[in-house]
DNA sequence: GCAAACCGATTGCATTTCGCAATCAGTTGC
DNA sequence: GCAACTGATTGCGAAATGCAATCGGTTTGC
């Protein structure tokens, strides 16, 4: 407790919370890929996070507020973890960081078209997305169809790029 | 050149880029500060960067194209950094996390009222600031006087913050 | 002219964090 | 019973960070 921060200011304090290269990455698998388990995380990213960082980024972001973690019914090992209202506010900012890296950063076609989604959906998009989160991290009550889900449609997007290139290509269409 | 990213995915190379507490702090004085000067960056940010980690990071976010240097035709030793449209780019994103950061962490009320000015101003505000900074950093033409700039209206409010905290308090007011 | 202040860095060094591999104790499926 | 899986933990070399002192050159004050 009681960290001692380096000034008030809210960027500064806002880089205090996921200034690191592996915080919003978690965050990231957990709001767009559904992950909810240690070892969803642990193998499911493509950027193959430490096991032992990924166990200190969960232990820091339940303490900051940003996730809970609840035992698995299923399960007696297996624990859950949740996003907080806290963490789900971060949707609008994973949509503007994802924009501006599609701009301007070598980013693969594939993985960038849900963040293309994301960009032309706009603000409506982004609240729909974060009720759904809500419904299904905080139990909040949703009328949302399962197949509707801006989750599913982005998934969807992805999974056409896919299909698109694999069926397009002879060779080395990746380049 | 020719890091090899761990992932194509935009958020992750956006964390590439500033996914460390320094390179943002950086840029948002550049932005907001308008310092352009090495010894501005080093002795104007209440954070106090350390002068080793400021020259690494001027120098590679020179690299990664976020800056660029001039010699000051005022001062022999004198190095001018100026802001790229990549780095420009990333108003909206400082907008919302300051926005964020103002919501759900112990934020200063002086040093979050811009913040709150610049979210309240919404997308046509932040246009109007990154155009002024294409004018003070790129060259490109503004008719916008000096005394209605985004950045002078921040100032103010700031100052108003300060004057008013200040009136209030008898003595400590910096507390 | 000459010393003091200032300019953008650089160096050395102790501390902390990162990243990787191996491993742990307990749980489940079969 | 045993292999696979659960959320982690440990050990260790490498890298980043933070701090203070310093560098060679430039400008300012007088």
């Amino acid at each position: 407790m009681s960290i001692d921060h380096r000034s008030g200011c809210p960027i500064n304090l806002s880089l205090e919370v996921f200034g690191d290269r592996w915080s919003l990455i978690i965050l990231r698998d957990m709001i767009f890929g559904g992950k909810r388990h240690f070892r969803d995380l642990l193998n499911g990213s493509l950027e193959r996070i430490a096991s032992n960082i990924l166990a200190d980024r969960l232990k820091r972001l339940m303490e900051l507020g940003m996730l809970t973690r609840a035992d698995d019914p299923t399960h007696k090992q297996k624990a859950i973890y949740s996003l907080t209202e806290m963490a789900i506010t971060l949707v609008p900012i994973l949509a503007h960081l994802g924009a501006w890296g599609r701009v301007w950063l070598p980013v693969s076609e594939e993985l960038s078209i849900r963040a293309e989604l994301l960009e032309k959906g706009g603000p409506p998009m982004w609240e729909k997305f974060m009720d759904e989160l809500r419904h299904e991290h905080l139990g909040t009550p949703s009328d949302t169809p399962p197949d509707a889900t801006v989750r599913a449609t982005l998934q969807a997007g992805y999974e056409a790029v896919v299909a698109r290139k694999a069926a397009g290509a002879g060779c080395d269409a990746g380049a």
